[in-house]
DNA sequence: GCCGTTTTCGGCCCGACTGTTTTCAGTCG
């Protein structure tokens, strides 16, 4: 998979000609290219000298080229000749916030500064604010922008984001009385795997209690450092130890309760679906901020998100889709798939206890269960293979059937599956017989280990696995870690197409550090007709409310209930184990 | 460079904040 490498490349070649100076609107251009690639679950290298890589939206004939070339090469011609036009390191400077292609052409062309070090060298001898257009300020911000950067941390994972959030949240409803509403928006709206910033949007009707908010909010337990603070908005850095360690720029936007919805929208995001919605508003002679949605100076559309795609002439579209993948056109033809809600799912197909790594009995576990609302769950503890687990070999799989079974007999409003998460060993066969495997009301697969092979190992150790006729379910696929380790190496093509032909169904893995699948591979597969499971793979009765995270993934991969087994009654469960057939 | 139920040529989203500015450019989201 090179999606990463040549979208990167389009990246590169635009922040090249921004610094040089190139018509804008092209290297809009090379930009969209660029998401489109990292967006697309196909190999784009595959595509490449066929028709299909053309068709998709944003890449004409020209990117359709460069990728082709890239496929055939290794490069891109006119990559290499724009990386001729700068020193190697110029780049970096864009990374100094505060700083970007303007500022960076013009300590280039005027002071020679060719990297980071001799910014600094020109910050130190004053030689910067002597430069037109810059000054001591922006020398010290620079200055500063450099401190930041060599302390910078990448992004947080979602469920940090969101333990974040909500403290800002609770101290500042704590301390501003008359705080009516407040709003998670960004990219934690849309619940993205990982956040670069956390975004929230008040309401309030006077200037004064505006100000209120905004200095209050750059003065909350936790904030290091006020970024910029304005009428109506500020940016702080913030930390809360009792989340996790990291360092978050947070955002706070204030606007009046007649524009609440269009700030909402505006604020969540993505920023090219908002160009997508302003772009259909000119068409129509409106014009869509974070005011309103207007007709001259007439305010057709703004207290409510719901209003303001309507206006447009949209289905409302769930946070989670607002990436640009499609979603606007399928509005605009009202036919935006329905996608799955937390209220759907029946059952949780994965959890562990005591037996293996678990930290909750059994009965623990059902009880958080019936509170969830669920009709049924599958204990799922590790397999012999699994040592550091504590994985169950034959005798004890056997006795903790028959503990499940009976424990099952003493419940009639939920149903008690005696699973397995069994691995798959290096050679794709099970870690348990067959005649073991024929004893599990549910066999999920999973691969612990071995996952840096080479993608043809990969993809065939798991595709063996899903041939074996007692395995329903692949859990958390990939094995990635999200930032931690990478993915298995697999050809989903091939694992999605052995989905369908083994019926066997794929896992979305709730975990906020696994959510495996991803958005883009659950669209896939579900394209496809492969059958999904959201689990939370729980370790304890915290982790079985960790299933929205689960949730949302299959939300972004545009999944409707009926895509997904567990939100269907057990029987059809059952029905669709046993005989293959049709849920 | 891409795209088209107003266009195959002429468009391509919008505003807050900051710093260096006598009216605005650059950056960010």
């Amino acid at each position: 998979m090179r999606n990463q490498q040549i979208g990167d490349i389009f990246n590169e070649m635009a922040d090249i000609m921004e610094i040089i100076g190139e018509d804008h609107f092209r290297i809009n251009t090379y930009r969209k290219v660029a998401r489109v690639i990292h967006d697309c679950p196909q190999d784009v290298s595959e595509l490449a000298g066929r028709e299909e890589l053309r068709s998709l939206p944003g890449i004409g004939e020209s990117s359709a080229k460069k990728i082709d070339e890239f496929v055939q090469h290794g490069t891109v011609q006119a990559h290499e000749k724009l990386l001729k036009k700068i020193p190697p390191k110029l780049l970096d400077l864009l990374k100094i916030p505060g700083f970007g292609p303007k500022g960076v052409a013009a300590v280039w062309k005027k002071l020679n500064v060719e990297n980071i070090a001799d910014l600094q060298r020109a910050i130190d001898d004053q030689s910067l604010e002597e430069l037109p257009g810059f000054g001591a300020k922006k020398a010290e911000a620079l200055a500063h922008g450099i401190k930041f950067l060599e302390s910078a941390q990448g992004r947080i994972l979602l469920i940090y984001a969101v333990g974040i959030a909500e403290a800002v949240v609770g101290q500042l409803r704590q301390r501003i009385a008359g705080l009516k509403r407040i709003e998670l928006a960004g990219s934690l709206r849309r619940c993205r795997e990982t956040i670069g910033d956390i975004d929230l949007l008040a309401e309030a009707d006077d200037e004064e209690l505006a100000r209120h908010i905004v200095e209050t909010f750059t003065r909350i337990d936790g904030v290091q450092e006020v970024i910029l603070a304005g009428e109506t908005k500020a940016s702080v850095r913030f930390t809360d130890p009792n989340v996790c360690s990291d360092v978050v720029q947070v955002d706070l936007r204030v606007v009046p309760s007649k524009s609440t919805g269009a700030a909402w929208q505006y604020f969540t995001g993505s920023k090219y679906h908002n160009v997508r919605l302003r772009e259909i508003a000119v068409k129509k002679k409106f014009k869509l901020n974070e005011y309103g949605l207007f007709r001259g100076e007439k305010q057709l559309a703004g207290k409510t998100e719901q209003d303001v795609y309507k206006k447009l002439g949209l289905a409302y579209i769930p946070p989670t889709m607002r990436e640009d993948r499609g979603e606007v056109e399928l509005a605009q033809k009202n036919k935006l798939p329905a996608v799955v809600e937390q209220k759907d799912i029946r059952g949780d197909l994965h959890m562990h206890t005591p037996a293996s790594d678990g930290r909750n009995t059994l009965e623990e576990l059902v009880a958080m269960a019936k509170m969830l609302g669920y009709q049924y769950i599958a204990i799922t503890d590790h397999s012999q293979s699994s040592a550091i687990a504590n994985g169950l070999d034959i005798e004890r799989l056997l006795k903790h059937i028959k503990k499940i079974k009976v424990l099952n007999e003493q419940y009639d409003d939920i149903t008690i599956l005696a699973s397995s998460e069994v691995d798959i060993l290096m050679d794709g066969s099970m870690d348990y017989p067959d005649e073991v495997l024929a004893q599990l009301d549910f066999v999920i697969g999973s691969v612990h280990s071995g996952l840096t092979g080479p993608e043809e190992k990969c993809t065939a150790r798991v595709i063996r696995a899903m041939k074996n006729p007692y395995v329903n379910c692949i859990g958390h696929p990939t094995g990635r870690l999200i930032g931690t380790r990478e993915p298995m190496k697999l050809d989903m093509n091939a694992v999605i197409a052995a989905a369908v032909e083994t019926h066997t169904a794929l896992e979305i893995n709730a975990h906020p550090q696994r959510l495996d699948l991803k958005d883009i591979h659950v669209r896939q597969a579900i394209e496809d007709g492969v059958k999904l499971i959201i689990n939370t793979d729980a370790h304890d009765v915290a982790g079985l409310q960790l299933m929205r995270y689960g949730v949302a993934t299959a939300q972004r991969g545009w999944a409707t209930s009926s895509d997904i087994l567990n939100c269907q009654p057990l029987d059809a469960i059952r029905a669709w184990r046993v005989e293959g057939g049709e849920l």
